[in-house]
RNA sequence: GCGCUCGUAGCUCAGUUGGAUAGAGUGUUGGCCUCCGAAGCCAAAGGUCGUGGGUUCGACUCCCGCCGAGCGCGCCA
């Protein structure tokens, strides 16, 4: 309709200019938008506040000498100037209730669009440390990834969810580490657990299972695990003296004990984790292991690359890439002067990576706290020779979390946190996913536990959903009463009062809706459009009965409400809330 | 100190590439079920859009200064 509309204004500036009622070439970018108020039409179009000065002429009487030109169309009923110069147009009804039948001819899939193209498009997102579970701050970069993956699919992109597993470096070997230890205190040596170590319940957990499965065979005497390893905090310091423990860990396991020790950590708690984000209704078409990147040499081939193309330079013993060539504001390192490699460079082979993988597009959806890192990013790509735009960084800011009416805070270290498993089984899924997408990602947000736990029967998604269970509800009805509802030759015409138009406009917005909110990488706007669309529904059925003794009106009413309970589901799904009939 | 993201109703937040009278939820105050589900509807009240300038037909939106909040500035990951 818009295009329609757009098209009706192209043509009657190019007859104003054909006779030179206005200057030729005013270079018109015609914006028409959908109006909020019914008063001012169903669509507007600035076109002449915006040509007003060119063409020299006042706004409203080029509105009107516009819409003087604009051709008759059967779609359109009329044509107002209003304001300071808007052309508002009201579409003829039949014209906007021939939405309905397009929802029940399409289905799942109205809504959908071909914008893109098929493109190959990949979403990392949540790709948390796997050194224990997810906690709630998790749960917005996973519950945002999963709907902007989802939206994408639906206008067409061709989409890859990836989760980068985070399972080189010193974190991991902290968790490994922290598992042997509680491991040697199943079998009764006498150990002081580190300050740094990770001290959460699960830990106990997956030494229990090391137990189990391999007896005291990777039992050494705690005389010689705490040997040189000098004081812990707060007498010490916790960083030396956690590395000291790896590095006898390392020693008085051998390497290939030490790999089984760390390896059943790593794989519990990724276990752990892929399942706490299934049951999030959260699943991913890869589980990118960073060290496969060094078993794979690609480490060494990026920085290769880097150094062939003349953007690494030596110095201090260290290798550094020069990244403030493109904008960074420092040089960084890629290979350290003890000669292991950075975690910035695993992340240049990661990129190198994913653009040798052939996207159109890549998406990383990060934690705000990463926003320092975006710029070297892009840099790393801009040397190897790619396009750093199609990397595209969505940041996700934190959610400040009250409990009791103050802030907690997430350590995932110290195993003070509440898990994303807890805050599914307290508020339940479909509430905690509306939750979390129902906010602009970039807004930092705060979220009251107690709130969400208590008033779990205030949540807003069941403002939706009990739309939908409505609409079923009616249906239910009418098959009780053994009342058949027309499929075909339904009157639509009937469909007449402010609430009947508010809804068939507000429906055939939803595909464009979709659209401009994949765009602009914005699922909140789904959910606002959803909550408009229940509102509306809400309205008409207080105001209106459905199942009245008006056969003709009866199938128009209910026929109205089946396709926004079409719509609704469609919205749904992307959102991964489920749809229920009953509530 | 520099950088990133922000600042909208008592509270939590929307506000479409700059558009018409800045909107929801929640909370407060009134109404609405002999009728398809009251997890709902209708209405009232609530605002110097942090602040001061600038750009223009028009600024919550764009630019600059200031104030305030969160985060980031490592040969950690």
């Amino acid at each position: 309709m818009k295009q329609t509309i757009n098209d009706l204004i192209a043509q009657a500036l190019h007859e104003l200019e054909q006779a030179s009622q206005i200057p030729s070439e005013l270079g018109s970018n015609i914006q028409v938008t959908s109006s909020k108020d019914p008063s001012q039409g169903d669509y507007a179009s600035n076109i002449a506040l915006m040509l007003a000065k060119p063409a020299g002429m006042p706004p409203r009487d080029l509105a009107q000498l516009i819409a003087d030109r604009i051709a008759a169309a059967d779609s359109i009923d009329r044509i107002e100037v209003a304001g300071p110069g808007f052309i508002n147009f009201f579409v003829a009804s039949n014209t906007s209730q021939s939405v309905i039948n397009s929802i029940l001819e399409q289905a799942e899939n109205f809504g959908r669009s071909s914008l893109g193209q098929g493109n190959r498009i990949q979403v990392e997102f949540v790709s948390a440390n796997p050194t224990g579970p997810l906690h709630v701050g998790h749960g917005r970069g996973a519950a945002y990834g999963a709907t902007l993956a989802n939206l994408l699919g639906f206008v067409g992109y061709e989409v890859q969810r990836e989760y980068y597993v985070n399972d080189a470096g010193r974190q991991m070997h902290i968790i490994g580490t922290s598992t042997w230890l509680r491991y040697l205190e199943l079998c009764g040596e006498d150990i002081v657990f580190p300050s740094n170590g990770y001290q959460g319940d699960y830990v106990w957990d997956i030494a229990a299972t090391l137990h189990r499965e391999n007896g005291e065979r990777f039992r050494r005497p705690a005389a010689q695990v705490f040997a040189d390893v000098g004081e812990d905090a707060p007498a010490g310091d916790k960083e030396k003296h956690i590395d000291h423990l790896i590095a006898n860990a390392h020693g008085l396991l051998g390497e290939d004990d030490y790999r089984i020790v760390f390896d059943l950590a790593l794989n519990t708690l990724v276990d752990v984790i892929r399942n706490d984000l299934h049951a999030f209704g959260v699943d991913f078409d890869r589980w990118f292991s960073e060290r496969s990147l060094s078993d794979e040499g690609l480490i060494e081939q990026a920085i290769t690359r880097l150094q062939d193309n003349g953007h690494v330079y030596e110095q201090g013993g260290a290798l550094w890439f020069r990244s403030t060539e493109f904008g960074d504001e420092k040089d960084r390192v890629v290979r350290r002067d003890n000669g292991q490699t950075t975690y910035f460079a695993s992340d240049i082979a990661y990129h190198m990576d994913k653009f040798d993988r052939g996207f159109a597009k890549v998406i990383n959806i990060w934690g705000a706290d990463h926003h320092g890192y975006i710029a070297r990013v892009k840099a790393s790509l801009s040397a190897l020779g790619y396009n750093a735009d199609d990397l595209e960084i969505q940041l996700v800011q934190f959610a400040n979390l009250f409990e009791n009416g103050a802030k907690i805070s997430m350590s995932t270290r110290s195993g003070e946190f509440v898990t994303l498993r807890q805050l599914r089984e307290d508020v339940g899924l479909d509430a905690a996913r509306y939750f979390y997408v129902m906010r602009k990602a970039e807004q930092h947000m705060d979220f009251d536990l107690d709130l969400a736990r208590e008033q779990s029967s205030d949540n807003p998604v069941y403002y939706l959903q009990y739309a939908h269970a409505r609409i079923c509800s009616v249906r239910r009805q009418c098959a009780e009463k053994g009342l058949e509802i027309a499929t075909q030759q339904i009157n639509l015409s009937r469909l007449d009062n402010v609430h009947e138009q508010a809804l068939t406009k507000h429906l055939s917005l939803f595909p464009e809706q979709v659209e401009s909110a994949a765009r602009r990488r914005e699922p909140h706007l789904v959910v606002n459009y959803l909550r408009e669309l229940a509102n509306h529904f809400h309205s008409w059925y207080n105001a209106h009965q459905f199942i009245v003794d008006d056969i003709e009106l009866r199938d128009a009413r209910i026929t109205l409400a089946v396709a926004i309970g079409q719509v609704l589901r469609n919205g749904f799904a992307l959102m991964g809330v489920s749809a229920p009939e009953k509530m």
